[in-house]
DNA sequence: TATACAACATTTGCATACAAGATATAGATG
DNA sequence: CATCTATATCTTGTATGCAAATGTTGTATA
């Protein structure tokens, strides 16, 4: 059943390692290792770049080589933006919209993020605070919005975890999760948009916590 | 200057003429026929397919063939739904970071919407009306914001065309315009965010002249 | 006449060869 | 020693061949 092209396993599987950060921004990608490494020739890897480049996760320099995406302050300070206002619109979408079946599996996402965070597991509050997030989307019931919101969320994935590793970041986090929760069960579409936005948006401390982040990333990057 | 690759010319010439309506929603797409019509081997007409897919404007139906996109009246209603946010988001911001240049522009391509309305120019309007749309997008001072606006815009083209040739349409699309332009040119964000929201929505009886152009569209598509 | 099976055509995915453009490096010359 | 140039190498872009998967068509038989 699971009979999918070399090009899809290949851009889903640069994806998540770019995610995750096993590729880390800045990064090249040098073609003839992936075609080693996954056993195929230059087609599929040109093409799987090629797709993540439309997507956004990697840029091509021409007859330099591809690169991880290295976002600047500035363009990170825009996707945020938008990012925020993505989520903000899903929320407040989601507060009307949601179900009982997804408003149980929103909790339990929640709960999840609790336990990681009680035991202050960094990486796995990362990936449970990613299926919350993801629940919210597909509970706009606009499922291109889902799409795109999802599409974003990941190429700022990489960014959000070296905020999550912030002292404090997880307790704040689940507590402004928490605001949300409740606003959207309460079905208060306005509350909701603005506790997600708030906890999407990049303010006060946590920009400078960003940009000191970044500018890190961008000096181990570079050797 | 203009040294660009056979896949993106190629790319450009489709997305140009699949927004232009030249290439009709549901309308299959012949890669012999493209090979022979751009002078060009398969490989590049692959690669600007499978980039036209990955950004929403083509479908490629496994072994089927590679169709223009025709959206259902869901999926419509689904990406007006986000147009309208990013556009609000675009003219929020706009209000508050529109330089005196970028305002003047914004003036001219509002007149130039005016005459278009006056002569009773619906393709030319059509045409006026995204520049103006466009201005507004640059305007938010967020190029990654336009850059997603302008994606969706294109996507939606073909669609809004039908909406233009309404009767009154193009009076009422001026009207909306003149206010969304008085309340950034006073700086009030949540206005212009309002107008333009309300301007972009589709509601009330467009709703139905939607539905009434899509049918007519699949018919027309389906012999 | 309808259905099933087989041959055929189309489409797609992948590999590979070739060409062109750009960069880097090395050598030569001022 | 610096700079300019030429060459080599690296990367991308394009063409094309081949094979596999699937859809289609046609024919034969029940």
């Amino acid at each position: 059943m699971a009979k999918v092209s070399q090009t899809q396993r290949l851009r889903d599987l640069l994806e998540d390692a770019i995610i995750q950060g096993r590729y880390p921004p800045g990064g090249r990608l040098d073609p003839e290792a992936l075609e080693r490494e996954y056993q195929c020739s230059r087609t599929p890897v040109r093409e799987a770049i090629q797709q993540l480049a439309m997507s956004g996760m990697v840029r091509v320099v021409p007859k330099r080589g591809t690169f991880v995406t290295q976002l600047s302050v500035a363009e990170l300070v825009e996707r945020f933006e938008v990012m925020a206002e993505l989520e903000g619109m899903c929320a407040r979408l989601a507060a009307r919209r949601i179900t009982e079946d997804e408003l149980m599996g929103l909790r339990e996402a929640h709960e999840a993020c609790r336990r990681m965070a009680a035991a202050g597991d960094a990486n796995g509050y990362y990936y449970e605070n990613g299926v919350f997030h993801q629940r919210i989307y597909e509970a706009s019931h606009n499922h291109f919005l889902a799409q795109e919101a999802s599409r974003l969320h990941a190429v700022l994935q990489p960014y959000r975890r070296m905020q999550l590793h912030m002292r404090h970041r997880l307790e704040r986090s689940l507590t402004e999760h928490e605001a949300v929760l409740t606003a959207i069960a309460e079905g208060d579409g306005q509350r909701a948009e603005a506790e997600i936005k708030s906890h999407v948006q990049i303010q006060g401390e946590r920009f400078n916590d960003l940009v000191a982040s970044v500018q890190q990333l961008q000096q181990t990057g570079s050797d």
